[in-house]
RNA sequence: CGGGGUGUAGCGCAGUCCGGUUAGCGCACCUGCUUUGGGAGCAGGGGGUCGUGGGUUCGAAUCCCGCCACCCCGACCA
């Protein structure tokens, strides 16, 4: 590949044009033909795979079993609740026939307008609907509850602007549809999601977030309750990186799904929904990434550690690529996934630059003067730190070092994130500081909707969360003065 | 949907204003030799419906009209 077409756009320059060029060229997705949507290429989803794997066995932990719903939904299913259909309708696909035929003119095919269907089909924009109604057979007695179901899906939502993996018009998913007989149960339960999506996100992503309530304006159409994990990108902006709904029992009263309760009374059924997609992947390009490439945390990155031979002839590449296999065995047998780049068309300075920009999180280089020395070179992605090291320990020296990269890159973008959160109590202050320096501005409000959608009229800062951890403080609201008893987190966000 | 920009080889672009040989350059690709501890060098070679449909003209990548796609910025959103 060219030097030019690894070059990145500069971060500090031009933050999309860099992030789009990141995914592109290092191999993760591409525009797909097809409007909004993309291609997610197998490096690419090899770190999706990963993902949804550690996120499924999670939700198995926590007694979660997965399912499968149909992909179109009849649009009468949508009438049923108000809210969520006012949510989701502006940007549905509409199946309305199901066939094709020759034109008769020749050119090509046409829509057969015999094919009309007699009640046209969504494509599945979530799944709510077709879930509850499919529930409503699954319950009739507390003692079908509860109902904990996931499903790894595709879904589509016909937005006006898209962006690789941050808001395509089909993205993959997995919702969560739970069933339960008391509202207590359904709250613990989104309670729970919303701190596995935590743990997931810090602790393999190495993404710190911030978890709490969405505001009334912000909340998932249909539901009493949003909790959400917010994290900082690297240009100031938050990411809504997961939900968790509490839905209180308005999807069983849409789709009359009743249970006899332990006192043979009929009850509605209280739910809940709870969802991470690909945007996650967003999330890890942008949270940790620099102006040389990806920076993949150990703990999701597909190649852990990539062995490039230095050679000069035929005889000397042989002798390397030996050291080498018997050090991968040997890193292998402790779980650790290894690639030795023994490649003869590209040399070793243009491997190196790749790995970069794939994000590779450890490098290791043996070349003839490591041979006589019995040494290797070894550089760390994140900090990009050069050292040459004995071959004798490598295998234990390297399963510590990926502990130790991934817990770096967690602490740093920790660091970025803390002194990106701004306590702030005025209003030429909250313009300021979100002109300047963006991030998260730690502020009261004085908990009405019409201060919130007045603040992001003026300054584009929505609120991102209500903290779980915020502390009862008085005080007055930013904007319009009123009293406040604590602060919220506003941001820009994507 | 509004504003701005771009469509010419796999990728990145020049050429378009002012129409005129066989449409050009860099990278990638193929062959050979030399190289190889941070994005190799030389020589030779292959590859083009110039986004698309009309129009003007002796002649269109270039001028005119329509359409389409993509990118960036907004509005909308996971």
């Amino acid at each position: 590949m060219a030097k030019e077409l690894k070059e990145l756009t500069n971060r500090e320059e031009n933050y999309s044009q860099w992030y789009n060029d990141l995914v592109v060229k290092a191999g993760l997705a591409e525009n797909s033909s097809v409007r909004g949507c993309m291609v997610i290429k197998p490096y690419g989803y090899a770190i999706w795979e990963k993902m949804h794997e550690i996120l499924d066995r999670m939700f198995k932990e926590t007694g979660h079993v997965n399912a499968y719903f149909p992909l179109f939904i009849p649009k009468s299913f949508f009438s049923r609740e108000a809210d969520h259909v006012e949510g989701f309708a502006k940007e549905c696909a509409v199946v309305t026939h199901y066939r094709l035929k020759n034109n008769p003119d020749g050119s090509g095919v046409v829509v057969d307008p015999d094919a009309k269907l007699e009640e046209e089909l969504i494509v599945r924009p979530t799944s709510e609907t077709i879930i509850w109604s499919t529930y409503k057979n699954w319950i009739q007695s507390y003692r079908d509850l509860p109902i904990l179901c996931n499903q790894w899906a595709n879904v589509v939502r016909w937005e006006m602007r898209t962006r690789l993996f941050l808001r395509t018009a089909e993205f993959l998913w997995q919702e969560g549809h739970t069933a339960h007989e008391t509202r207590e149960e359904a709250i613990a339960e989104a309670q729970r999601m919303i701190g596995v999506y935590k743990q997931f996100v810090e602790e393999y992503m190495a993404v710190p977030v911030i978890v709490g309530h969405k505001s009334a304006n912000e909340r998932f159409a249909g539901a009493e309750d949003t909790l959400t994990i917010e994290a900082m990108m690297q240009d100031g902006k938050a990411l809504q990186s997961g939900t968790s709904h509490f839905l209180g029992q308005n999807f069983a009263r849409a789709f009359d799904v009743q249970f006899a309760n332990r006192e043979g009374k009929l009850e509605y059924v209280w739910a809940t929904s709870w969802g991470v997609s690909t945007r996650l992947m967003g999330a890890l390009i942008m949270a940790h990434s620099d102006n040389n490439g990806l920076v993949l945390p150990p703990k999701l990155a597909p190649i852990q550690v990539v062995m490039i031979p230095i050679y000069k002839g035929e005889e000397e590449l042989g002798k390397a690529v030996d050291v080498l296999r018997k050090i991968a065995d040997e890193l292998k047998a402790k779980g650790i996934s290894v690639k030795i780049d023994d490649r003869d068309n590209v040399r070793s300075g243009f491997k190196f630059a790749e790995y970069e920009l794939k994000g590779v999180p450890v490098r290791l280089a043996l070349g003839p003067r490591d041979l006589a020395n019995g040494t290797i070179e070894l550089v760390r992605r994140d900090t990009l730190e050069k050292e040459t090291v004995p071959q004798e320990g490598l295998a234990d020296r390297i399963a510590g070092l990926l502990d130790e990269i991934q817990q770096h890159i967690f602490d740093k973008a920790l660091r970025f994130r803390n002194d990106r959160i701004t306590r702030v109590d005025t209003w030429d202050e909250f313009v300021r500081v979100l002109d300047e320096k963006g991030g998260f501005i730690s502020a009261h409000w004085d908990g009405t909707t019409e201060t919130e959608v007045a603040i992001k009229e003026a300054t584009k800062a929505t609120i991102r969360c209500i903290p779980f951890d915020a502390v009862d403080e008085e005080g007055v609201d930013v904007f319009s003065g009123k009293p406040s008893h604590r602060r919220v987190l506003f941001a820009r966000s994507y």
